[in-house]
DNA sequence: CTAGAATCTCTAGCCACTATAGGATCAAGA
DNA sequence: TCTTGATCCTATAGTGGCTAGAGATTCTAG
């Protein structure tokens, strides 16, 4: 194998200055470096590196990649902790979806009582001026 | 009037650093000072905060809500503008549900099938390590 | 007058990158 | 061998929207 950066980059999604990011916070291994100082990638950085952005795509935080990757490394342990990190993630996403549905429900709203007038009789303008019109409960 | 910055903070619920800030990047005036060099505040800021902290909870970037008060300042004007950021930005949002709600089939069928014994087991792992699995398209 | 709550400025930190500057190295062709 | 141009290197700073902390000052009620 042997990849230059670049090629690492190419092969798995992750940009070049993210990759040397991930590096410098410990998510990945510092590789060898070739004479001229430059980093060589082997099969196992790819597979890597190819699991910490398919976390990422689905919003894991890079603590919790940490573990995640940590654990992928003990294929005998239990895989309890594996499962409450992603469950509580699902939920994280559940309250996310919740509250941008809310923030949906006020702005369709808004955007659809707007008489496309001036100012004065906006009904954007309004109700941000005022949380009282709001019919949904948008707020956390 | 005349109130002392947490006053402000209490009557419109954006925290005291925050209201500085704000004023920092120039959201809202710098307000007239006490001979102790402490900021008073009339009923014009609370309004201007209160419309600023209901634009954020709706997601408002900072910049679209300058523009927004800037607006609200020109009762005359048409709506036009308000309107178009109100639009994009619903649009936004709506792209945001739509990813997370994607996001959310892969984390839920990830947790539902883990069957809670070893990490070589474990399909959250798996999957991590493999985006092919995927059967949703959860990806930008 | 005093105590303690609130205020002030300034700096740094958060997350997960991204951008830029100013060099050095590598690989392929002439 | 030399050159060219793509790729690579480090280091620093910036992004957005705040939040936290230190250390000093000011306000206000008793």
């Amino acid at each position: 194998m042997n990849l230059p950066i670049g090629e690492l980059a190419r092969r798995t999604g992750v940009k070049v200055p993210t990759i040397r990011f991930y590096e410098q916070i410990g998510l990945i291994d510092a590789p060898p470096r070739t004479e001229g100082n430059q980093r060589r990638y082997g099969k196992t950085e790819v597979d890597r590196l190819n699991f910490i952005r398919h976390a990422r795509e689905l919003g894991f935080e890079v603590d919790h990649i940490r573990e995640l990757l940590a654990m992928s490394q003990e294929p005998q342990a239990s895989c309890h902790q594996a499962d409450s990190i992603a469950k509580s993630h699902l939920r994280e996403v559940d309250r996310r979806i919740e509250k941008l549905q809310a923030l949906r429900v006020e702005l369709a709203r808004m955007v659809d009582e707007c008489g496309h007038g001036r100012i004065c009789d906006c009904r954007i303008i309004e109700v941000l001026a005022d949380h009282g019109q709001c019919t949904a409960e948008h707020v956390s």
